[in-house]
DNA sequence: ATAACATATCGAAAATTATTGATGTGAGGT
DNA sequence: ACCTCACATCAATAATTTTCGATATGTTAT
């Protein structure tokens, strides 16, 4: 239960970082490989490859292997996926809601948690 | 021009960390007063308020204050406001896109940035 | 096989974020 | 005025994240 809010929080990691929205800037115009991301952001080789990292655990951004080189790029998929988590983490669902304070318990449901 | 990158990185704050998520889900089922997520949440009142200010910063949450309570509820244009940004974020642009390794410059623009 | 290159991973240091307990502030109640 | 309650803020500490430099891994070229 607590487990899919850190789920959930991995997906959003990607965005909550300066230097990964920048990284995903480079990448709305396309794929590049990370020699080129690493050229455009001024952060060490091992940096970058730390965030690419979250950002593909994030699901958000997908990686090809092309001989020595690795591409990245935005995944439409993962996109998709992270919009839609966002609308639904922040649409109120209608669970009965007490109004005086301190005597409530139940957690809503709604199967997606 | 990072600065941007700052400021939207902050809309994600809310949702990127686990505690946060929970909070949401509580407000979910509607306004609860600071009270009653303090009792649901297995943290102290100041690290609560904490999150509370983070949440009210990133947009997504609003804040209402009624005698000595403070009520807080989900924002309805705040969390269109994150959507429409993260499907901003993600969304390819028609930037040419050299296709060699190591000799692009171009950052892509859009009057968003 | 060796060398050069691209990138991932590791270990330690630096920076940032989260938690706690204490104190401050402002609203009500007596 | 004084007290209490609800919450914010502060200062110190703990935990996590980010960075760097070094090394490991895997690929291509010679």
């Amino acid at each position: 239960m607590g487990c899919v809010h850190a789920k959930n929080a991995k997906v959003f990691k990607a965005f909550c970082d300066e230097k990964r929205l920048a990284i995903l800037e480079l990448l709305r115009s396309g794929e590049k490989c990370a020699c080129v991301l690493i050229d455009e952001m001024d952060i060490g080789q091992s940096s970058v490859s730390y965030h690419m990292k979250i950002l593909c655990e994030s699901g958000v951004v997908d990686s090809r292997q092309e001989g020595k080189w690795t591409h990245y790029r935005l995944s439409e998929s993962g996109s998709k996926y992270a919009a839609a988590l966002l609308i639904l983490l922040t649409t109120p669902n209608p669970t009965p809601n007490p109004d005086r304070c301190g005597n409530l318990k139940s957690p809503p449901t709604d199967g997606l948690f």
